[in-house]
DNA sequence: TAGCAGTTTTGACACGGATCAAACCAGCAC
DNA sequence: GTGCTGGTTTGATCCGTGTCAAAACTGCTA
């Protein structure tokens, strides 16, 4: 599965120039080496309906494209933040750390989603994003987001759309946190999880997860062993079928039922 | 100690034409009716360091201002979103529903801080907003906030990291509600109203709570018999004085030790 | 092929907070 | 004053999830 997806994104993407040693591929002069216009997976995160004119001002954003590998960081809290990420394969964990150590997976971001929202305004990252896999991501530095908004009206309103959406994600997120039991937070996870894999255009009722149960449980607010026995439940009652990372859903209006009784 | 920060407003606002029926006071002519360059708590919810002209240009956001009796709603979720809210004196909390009926307060807001933040770029409301007393706010049209960003870039920036803020708020909510037991969340959550009243000019460890038992519970993930078994032990314990909704910290050190141990 | 590390599953038990219930208290209308 | 209402406190008990422990599985490396 992943194979394909990686194959379908490198069709958009004729293999600009790369330096080897930092990982960075800079624009290439050509004008369709890493632009936007291209890109497959713009209306997931750029602004839609755009004029030609504005297309056009919107493929100078992305000041180059960048490849994590798998564990690595993206960023880390406290480093200076100057730039917004866009991925266009793969996915992370984003994470924040208490002074004592306890930490928590914040969210899990897919191709097509942005990183560094929460450090945008501020001085430095308040939070990690690490690789999930080996991942790629476009550069989108303020300075140039800031520049291509004053001759794109409808992408300054898109930032805001995506930072108030990021907002009331968490506010979901508190809600679940707050007055969810273990089973209705696991099959919530579930469901968002597939509503996102079919918005990429894959299958929503088999995937491969790419968290552990650890960070699955993290993000939840649950033990690992928890999320490991609520699987196990939801196996045994044929909701779904789970084999380690791979999850089959089965029964989906259960799981429905379940979130919203 | 309300009523001299009451007081303290009014001498910025001097009385100007109201309509009686709506409860709204439209921007009079004279210039310094009612605007942002005579507000006390400019600072706390508005840019600084604005040139002269750059802050009369700030003083056409605000288009009008309006009293929202306690209980009632600054708006509701499904309702559509045009603008933005400043809290002038008052508090408020705002709130998320479930389908099911299930709610929860997914926060505080007081004096000098800003509502609908969620809604920007959204066609509508996520959340309700309720008055927890008697409150005045600012209204400031998405329009008129747009135009000003035009000639201020600072308020550009500052929308951001306003927005940026909530995020990481949230992400300390939700480490909180996924991580903390019952005792640290009531520390986090006094040392942080604490904060914010000394923020005001009033006493960090003295204060009114404008909120009920439930309402906090609400919010951090707990009943209210847990809050109110909770505030008694720190009672019992030389921590705090509880009498109903006066909290007096007496120990504010293991408080702190509390949340991050 | 064996061995190792990281991850997942499963079991037994403990405990924190939820639930249910009742008493108490403050504010308000009458 | 009395009674009512919404909010708070406190007690007894129960349940869900955490904790501790061990075994099983997967992929990697020697």
């Amino acid at each position: 599965m992943r194979e394909h997806y990686t194959t379908m994104l490198q069709m958009a993407l004729p293999h600009p120039r790369r330096s080897m040693r930092s990982n960075v591929v800079l624009l290439a002069s050509a004008r369709n080496a890493l632009t936007c216009s291209n890109c497959r997976l713009r209306d997931l995160c750029m602004p839609t309906g755009l004029s030609a004119s504005e297309t056009e001002a919107l493929d100078d954003i992305v000041h180059a494209r960048k490849r994590i590998p798998r564990g690595d960081a993206l960023f880390h809290a406290g480093e200076g933040a100057t730039m917004l990420f866009a991925i266009r394969t793969g996915s992370f964990k984003t994470r924040i750390t208490l002074a004592d150590g306890r930490d928590q997976v914040t969210g899990f971001a897919m191709s097509g989603e942005l990183l560094g929202l929460d450090s945008m305004g501020s001085e430095s990252h308040p939070s990690d994003a690490i690789a999930l896999e080996d991942s790629d991501v476009c550069l989108i530095p303020f300075s140039r987001l800031e520049k291509a908004s004053n001759e794109i009206k409808s992408l300054r309103r898109h930032v805001h759309m995506l930072m108030s959406r990021e907002i009331v994600r968490e506010n979901g997120m508190m809600l679940l946190l707050g007055s969810m039991r273990a089973e209705e937070r696991l099959a919530a996870f579930l469901l968002n999880f597939s509503k996102r894999m079919a918005a990429r255009g894959f299958s929503a009722l088999e995937f491969n997860l790419r968290m552990t149960r650890e960070e699955i449980g993290s993000y939840l607010g649950l033990k690992l062993e928890t999320v490991s026995r609520t699987f196990s439940r939801f196996h045994n009652e044929g909701i779904i079928l789970v084999s380690q990372k791979h999850i089959q859903i089965l029964d989906i209006k259960t799981l429905m039922r379940m979130c919203s009784p």
